[in-house]
DNA sequence: ACATCGACCTAACGCTTGTTAGCTGATAAA
DNA sequence: TTTATCAGCTAACAAGCGTTAGGTCGATGT
């Protein structure tokens, strides 16, 4: 019954360390500091992890495993190639800025801190989802409806989605649903506008605002 | 004379700094690293800076004052809007992925680590940067040549461009000038139909791989 | 010749860090 | 009732940190 979604202390722990490694970086962030945002003393920590770093590596690889199932799940429930993109954006989406916030974004900004072979095992996961995006690219390029360098078109889209991080606040009136539909606009705009679906057609024009 | 491009030894130990803060982290920097790297020792380098995160904080401001000058210029010498936007794209990426990218990216991902005036200082410096970006795009808005959300805009131009940073190699046979035009017709397609120029036509098609 | 100054070194300071050894209760099984 | 396990505590450790006080030494100015 070890899952994700228990609240034993081991995960109430990694859900702490997450929250302080990203607001304050994972050096900056004291064994110390973890244990008494929970009411311990530092010494407890390492009852259930034997490292800090495994702390880290264990938040990144919760966060990888997230986002690679969130993903997933979306991809699947689409068939056609422009609602299949979109369900992308909007899950990673979701992943990022959700619950989850905290350890994605260490995921994404702290992977200096690791050791060599951590920081490769945790790399290596990353390459793994973003080969996701690969196939529903390559897909899309092959119809001529993005670029044919079908490499930067990756970086840059995850480019684009991962910086929503640092700068969107989720109490904006601006949902992630919208945000993400958005997005695709502005990123896949060839592939928009084949979307099955009608959009209410003033998207882009006047229907939000996320920053004053 | 105490400019930014003299060999004095003051600037020497900023661009180190900015190297190691950079491979890193400022955090997993010590003092004594860097003055080893010199050719020092630690108490040498508060000769030249009273305090490390002086250290950081010079390394920043250079960064900023850098890539604001550099886009400034690229600016100005364009009249025609196509073509200043995607000077701004060059001159940005220039900066960014250029002799400077130890300072640019130290800015871009050490802020957490600043004390708070001067991550105020800091990020007050980083928001007149961003501004820089409006006028085009509130332009081109105006035109009905980008998304009316122009904040929005804003930050997937500005959140594609600095990802480069994390996966350009300049050891690459794609220079910075080509990577430039290439993302101006990514992030701006629209405008870029309208650049003066002739393009060569095959750009998008068959004209570069940024991996593998 | 002498004084000054910039650039650097040595050696240490106080402090914080991650980590460990060994202890204490509480709970549950035998 | 004894025993084992879990979960946490206390107290300390060695190492590393940023920083400082005070010294050295060559160049420069007078």
């Amino acid at each position: 019954m070890n899952d994700a979604g228990d609240k034993s202390r081991r995960s109430l722990i990694l859900k702490t360390a997450a929250m302080l490694f990203r607001q304050h970086g994972y050096e900056r962030t004291s064994v110390r500091q973890i244990a008494e945002a929970l009411g311990m003393t530092s010494g407890s920590i390492f009852y259930h992890f034997t490292t800090k770093e495994e702390l880290l590596v264990t938040v990144m690889e919760e966060g990888v495993r997230d986002i690679l199932s969130g993903v997933q799940d979306g991809l699947a429930g689409e068939s056609r190639l422009p609602e299949r993109m979109l369900a992308m954006v909007r899950c990673h989406l979701t992943a990022l800025l959700g619950p989850k916030l905290d350890a994605m974004t260490v995921m994404l900004y702290e992977w200096r801190s690791l050791s060599e072979p951590a920081r490769a095992r945790v790399l290596t996961s990353r390459d793994a989802y973003e080969v996701l995006w690969m196939a529903p690219i390559d897909e899309a390029a092959a119809l001529g409806l993005v670029d044919a360098d079908t490499g930067l078109v990756r970086h840059t889209v995850l480019g684009a989605l991962n910086w929503t991080g640092q700068w969107y606040r989720p109490d904006r009136r601006v949902g992630v649903e919208l945000l993400a539909q958005h997005m695709f606009h502005l990123l896949f705009p060839r592939l928009a506008e084949r979307l099955a679906s009608v959009v209410p057609a003033g998207i882009g024009r006047e229907s939000m605002r996320t920053s004053a």
